[in-house]
Order: C-alpha cells, then sequence, then structure tokens
DNA sequence: AATGCGATCAACCGCACATCT
DNA sequence: CAGATGTGCGGTTGATCGCAT
C-alpha cells in the first residue's frame, strides 16, 4: 500500500499564491504559530495543499529571509560547500545565515552552476597543472591536517561551544546526542595521538585515521563518539565522504 | 508589432524519515 | 508493533519575463 496523498487532490488550488493568500496564511500562523499544516486549509479556508502552506511559509513569508542579492562571498561559500557536500541543500543553506534552500538550489543552478562551467572552459590546463597531481595530494593532505586541528578545538571540551546554527547542524546531521560531548575528550585526544604517514594519499590517509580510531574502540576508554562512525562509516561512498565529513567540520569550526 | 527563445524562480511532486496513535 | 500522519528534502516543472530577431 503506498503512501496517501498529504491532501485530497479535488479542490486544491495550484501555482502563485496571492496576497489575500499569503494573509491568511500569515494570520494563522501568527495565531497558532507555524506546525500543524494539515489543520490551515481547513481552519483558513485556504484551498491550498498543508504542503503548500508549509512551503510558502518557510520559504517565502517566515520573517527574516533574504532573497536574491547574493554576495560575492555567498558565491564563494555555496561553491565550496557544493563541492564538499554535494546537492544538499538544507546543509548548504545551514551555513548561509537568512537563506533557504530552495533559494540556495535555484541560485546554483541558474546562476553559479553556469559561472563553474565557465571558469573551467577558461581555465586551459598548463602542462603543470596536467602533472599536478602530487600538488593536488598535498593540499588535500594540508586539507585534512586542517581539519584535525579543527576536530580538535571544535571537540575540546573547554572551548566554547561554535555558533547555535553550527551545533545545530553537526548534532543534526550526525545524529549526535549528549555522548558525543562525553567522549569528546576522547576523540581530541584520539586526533593528537594520530601521526599522518608521510606520502600518503587523501585516501589512504583516511584509512589510516580509521584505523587508527578502531584500535582505540577496543581500549578501555569511553565510547567513540560519531566522529568515529563518521570516519568508519560503510556507506560505500568511501574516502571522499569521509574527507567530506572531515572538512565539512573544519569549515564550521573557522567560520569559513 | 509579433514571435521565438533562453533565463529565472516559485511551486509542485515524490520519496524518506520521524513522530503519533 | 504497525499503520497513519507530519515534516524535510532534493529534483523537476511550468509560468513569466526580457531580449533578440
Amino acid at each position: 500500500m503506498g503512501r496517501p496523498p498529504c491532501c485530497a487532490k479535488e479542490g486544491v488550488k495550484k501555482g502563485p499564491w496571492t496576497p489575500e493568500e499569503d494573509l491568511v496564511l500569515v494570520s494563522f500562523v501568527q495565531e497558532n504559530g507555524p506546525g500543524n499544516w494539515r489543520a490551515v486549509p481547513a481552519k483558513t479556508g485556504l484551498m491550498r495543499c498543508s504542503k503548500s502552506c508549509r512551503l510558502r511559509w518557510t520559504n517565502y513569508l517566515r520573517p527574516g529571509i533574504r532573497r536574491g542579492g547574493f554576495s560575492e562571498q555567498e558565491d564563494r561559500l555555496i561553491v565550496h560547500l557544493q563541492a564538499l557536500l554535494g546537492n544538499r541543500w538544507a546543509a548548504i543553506a545551514s551555513y548561509l545565515p537568512d537563506r533557504t534552500d530552495n533559494d540556495v538550489k535555484n541560485y546554483w543552478n541558474t546562476h553559479l552552476k553556469k559561472k563553474l562551467l565557465l571558469l573551467e572552459h577558461n581555465q586551459t590546463p598548463s602542462p603543470s597543472q596536467s602533472s599536478t597531481k602530487g600538488k593536488w595530494e598535498l593540499r588535500l593532505q594540508t586539507d585534512i591536517d586542517l581539519a584535525r586541528r579543527a576536530l580538535r578545538e571544535a571537540l575540546s571540551v573547554d572551548r566554547p561551544c561554535p555558533s547555535p546554527a553550527t551545533t545545530t547542524t553537526m548534532i543534526t546531521s550526525t545524529a549526535m546526542t549528549s555522548s558525543y560531548v562525553l567522549s569528546a575528550k576522547n576523540v581530541s585526544m584520539m586526533l593528537d595521538q594520530w601521526a599522518p604517514p608521510s606520502g600518503s594519499s587523501s585516501s589512504e590517509l583516511l584509512t589510516d585515521f580509521a584505523s587508527h580510531a578502531s584500535a582505540h574502540k577496543n581500549k578501555d576508554e569511553a565510547p567513540l563518539s560519531a566522529i568515529e562512525s563518521w570516519l568508519l562509516c560503510d556507506d560505500g561512498a568511501g574516502a571522499g565522504e569521509q574527507h567530506h565529513q572531515l572538512l565539512d567540520a573544519a569549515l564550521h569550526s573557522f567560520a569559513f
């Protein structure tokens, strides 16, 4: 049995919202708060699907939303985060205050993707660039070192918490609980003790760190935190994903 | 002035997961 | 515990607009 539709299809209005409809929705939210979207059409008489109401509120009517006019800095951040996280627009938007995932997604699809393609096209690889695998690896290693530092700082129990948004994102994205904080010190120690093998590729570095983390698991230490499961995650994504997650943490910690 | 075409973006759709009953 | 319902998310669509011909 498939999942039933969120609302009856008959008599449901589609397409652009009118100012009158917006007013009705805003009034409802002011009185009842956001949530219980299924009740909105019934209580307000709006001929809109509950899902449509939620979307309209979260993407356009919610207070404090900035729309359009992306700055150069935001452009760079989106490009960087997209390379890092892929098309996880909600996660990307969480780094951009007052931006919605839909807005970021649209902006990426209409502006940034093209901009990047153009840049790529204009950048004809020079002989030195084409043979710079070593440099690239070196840069990845630098990134990992940066991530290690960031993680150590971010996980330090003495360190004040990062911004609320950062904490929320980290916690939700890794399904962490309070045990995360409790074991943070151990993870921090683990990172301290880890000496990356020289001359290794990024994936080898990550594998090494994963086994380092794994070795700690069997010792008489507090349970390893979510960070370990990041590094040991067996989701088929491989080291690339792990690397992304490390860099993600670094970005959070350094506020980019 | 009429038409075609590409760019933009608001909104919809379907899926996955969380929460409720 | 299972099914129903709510919510979040990413991909896609389609209406609209501006510009070129």
